[in-house]
DNA sequence: TCCAAAAATTCCACTATTCGGAACACAATT
DNA sequence: AATTGTGTTCCGAATAGTGGAATTTTTGGA
């Protein structure tokens, strides 16, 4: 039978187990058929920086051109994409829509969002929301003081779940089978001197997060910046996310942050709360 | 490296010419196969409010119940949409991720934002850019004073053409071919009792925008909301958007408006000239 | 707690769609 | 003017989507 748990905030949990045989090198690649097809496109092109040209993407997918650019074209006319003028591609408006109903429609962020503004009131810095979607942290919801910043800067945002707060935070919200297959999922990379780049040494921050109940972030996704987190969950463990409380490192010290460590937890056991009579009266 | 100049905004003409011939109450169903179709369940569940059943779903798309499922459960696997516990879906979070990117990746809107800015600055009060799509504008940036607002409230959100300060604006630049089709698909609604709501007088508001450079908004959408636009577009008309400030009835006089209107038009036209060189030398 | 009705899911023969090689246009270079 | 690198179109072959009906699961009333 297939394992589908998912729950009332649109979050699905990250993978599958699946069974106990491992798929190598070759990627999950489920069987969506043609629509699967389609979106890899998509997914190629989100994943550059730049426009793409149609040889480009052809290089980087591997499909024969005709088939391809049936695809683009069909991607163009639904507005998933957008064919530039000098026969570059990028991403289509109509993405902008759909998210904004996602988002706004989304029930987890919705609940959460009073506790996020608490939080920030009683800390002064920004606060960020975050599910984890495979191995990936996809940002829900931030609350900052300054609007310098851009407001899409982080919503929307995926950051890899080895080297952030919330990441950190929502592993730790997990049930043991399945942060084994996620943390064999992760690509881990080094971004800055601080991070954890094996199993062994994530394991065992993760232990330690399960047994204080908080993340943190010592400048190990971008030197400069630190955050304290908590996890985020549902009592079936359906979903992961985590709430944090970010900061420079030149006005948020250590110690600071371990001073919110007990207000940011506060703040997701008070979403958790909220949350408890959406996911049903009981299994 | 990669450096590539993208000539485009990424943001297509309103709707093809197409041919003289209308199609009457069936909607425009391009045909692009099983995606189109996929696509047209996705937009189903977006136009809800609340999460939909398969049923509700069922209903409102002309498909058999097999092949509804199907779709639905590749959209699912395609973390497009997310089935939740009670067998409801809704939009999935991938959506979120796709149009960060999209956000972040548009030429336009990056082009535009230090405009935006500075008229938000001169003003004080909040400033839109929006693109036209369709007929319907999609809201692209924002800047404004207060943080209070959330941040996706109005970026991708889309609103009519007819009754907002951008979207007559950004109406008033298309060419008369494109725009008599757009006007022919409109489907009129009163908001409040300023709203304009028959052809005649929206062709008559739209060659005023033209004579005047400036577009107004008199609670026409929603009562204790005003704006004045200005056009923005590029040489060839290849796409039509437009900026606006918006303020609340109650601090900001009609006369005030007018008094920004230069400003607006001043902020359109800086847009437009950092964009000509990104549109390509010439043919 | 049980049962019936409704809803959701699976199945499978049929056929419409997509696939993909190759030929065709179009631009920029040489 | 010839050439190379791109992008676009075509059409027979085969795959992937279709949709009616059977099956399972869920719901909610007695």
């Amino acid at each position: 039978m297939d394992d589908r748990r998912s729950n009332d905030t649109g979050t699905p949990v990250p993978s599958a187990p699946e069974t106990g045989g491992q798929t190598p090198r070759s990627r999950p690649q489920a069987d969506t058929g043609t629509l699967g097809k389609a979106i890899a496109v998509l997914d190629i092109v989100a994943s550059a920086e730049a426009p793409m040209r149609f040889t480009e993407i052809l290089d980087r997918c591997d499909q024969p051109r005709g088939t391809l650019h049936r695809q683009l074209s069909n991607l163009v006319e639904e507005g998933l994409l957008s064919l530039n003028r000098d026969h570059s591609y990028s991403l289509g408006l109509r993405l902008l829509k759909f998210a904004a109903k996602a988002w706004a429609g989304n029930q987890f962020r919705t609940i959460a969002e009073p506790h996020l503004r608490t939080l920030h009131e009683q800390t002064g810095e920004t606060v960020h929301l975050g599910v984890l979607r495979g191995t990936e942290v996809i940002y829900l919801d931030k609350v900052e003081s300054r609007q310098a910043v851009r407001m899409y800067s982080q919503i929307g945002n995926a950051s890899p779940v080895f080297c952030t707060g919330v990441g950190k935070a929502a592993m730790a919200a997990l049930p043991d089978a399945v942060l084994d297959t996620v943390i064999a999922q992760i690509a881990f990379r080094r971004f800055t001197e601080h991070t954890i780049v094996t199993p062994a040494d994530l394991r065992a921050e993760i232990a330690d997060i399960r047994a204080t109940g908080n993340a943190y972030d010592r400048e190990e996704h971008e030197i400069g910046i630190r955050c304290v987190a908590a996890p985020v969950y549902s009592a079936d463990r359906s979903f992961a996310a985590g709430v944090s409380v970010t900061g420079p490192a030149y006005r948020v010290s250590m110690e600071a942050l371990q001073s919110w460590a007990g207000l940011v937890r506060q703040a997701a056991n008070a979403i958790m709360d909220d949350m408890a009579p959406r996911l049903g009266p009981r299994t």
